[in-house]
DNA sequence: CTCATATATTCGCTCATACAAATATGGAGA
DNA sequence: TCTCCATATTTGTATGAGCGAATATATGAG
């Protein structure tokens, strides 16, 4: 049987399974990945995204964009720049899918090249 | 930074982002998350995996074939019957990332509503 | 061997998404 | 206003997954 857990909690809950797939399916795209893994220490501007993970521009943004129709970042502009951060999410539910992508790709060696790349580019600028 | 984590257990690796989109791929589909809510408690066989999710059955065997190339379930014949169940994930990361998967599953009225179909097909077996 | 049942695969189609390249938008500053 | 730079969107194309329907395989019974 499915195990009650959690029962101390506010009931989360999870009307259909299209809230779920549709984060999964946000998930499943190896660039997505790379850029949440970045976005886990804080808001970065598109141009230091896409010098990170070393895709061209238009990728960046779009892929970003996907991730925003999903729900899982938000994005700020601050003049010339958008700076985009991961969204806090109000179904515990969601988040704790997410935060187990975000400590899977902890253990990713590309994210910690990315990363690496990240402090490059912004001490470059 | 990516905060080191689980530092005592035997340092479980991603070593590229395939094996992790791979699943997420495969958890991004409402069909497929129903048939592991099922497998939680252990396994069943395709007929009744059919008639709990009320799908046609080359549909479920399609999907299932799916899962099964992801590593996500084994499946065991006896006789006519095949029996499909969860696979032990080796990978702690890809594990943790499932059993979030199975977490929230368990919150989805859907997951409740095809157990229930499940123990109706059983007792008429 | 033949039939019936359980399961798997193929076919034809549609839809969504990925990419590269080009173009458009929008703010900053001269 | 004009121009540059950062960002976003569009276009055209290719790939891949989903489904329904039909068909194929495999096991057990007679």
């Amino acid at each position: 049987m499915l195990s009650r857990c959690c029962s101390s909690k506010p009931a989360p809950r999870v009307k259909d399974l299209q809230a779920l797939t549709d984060v999964y399916a946000a998930l499943a795209d190896p660039t997505r990945l790379r850029m949440l893994a970045l976005l886990r220490d804080g808001e970065i501007c598109v141009c230091h995204i896409h010098a990170s993970l070393a895709v061209p521009q238009p990728t960046a943004s779009r892929h970003l964009a996907y991730l925003r129709k999903a729900g899982l970042v938000d994005a700020r502009r601050a003049g010339t720049w958008m700076h985009y951060r991961l969204t806090p999410l109000d179904n515990p539910v969601i988040a704790a899918v997410v935060d187990a992508a975000l400590h899977a790709l902890s253990h990713a060696a590309v994210s910690v090249r990315d990363e690496r790349r990240l402090h490059l580019a912004r001490k470059a600028s």
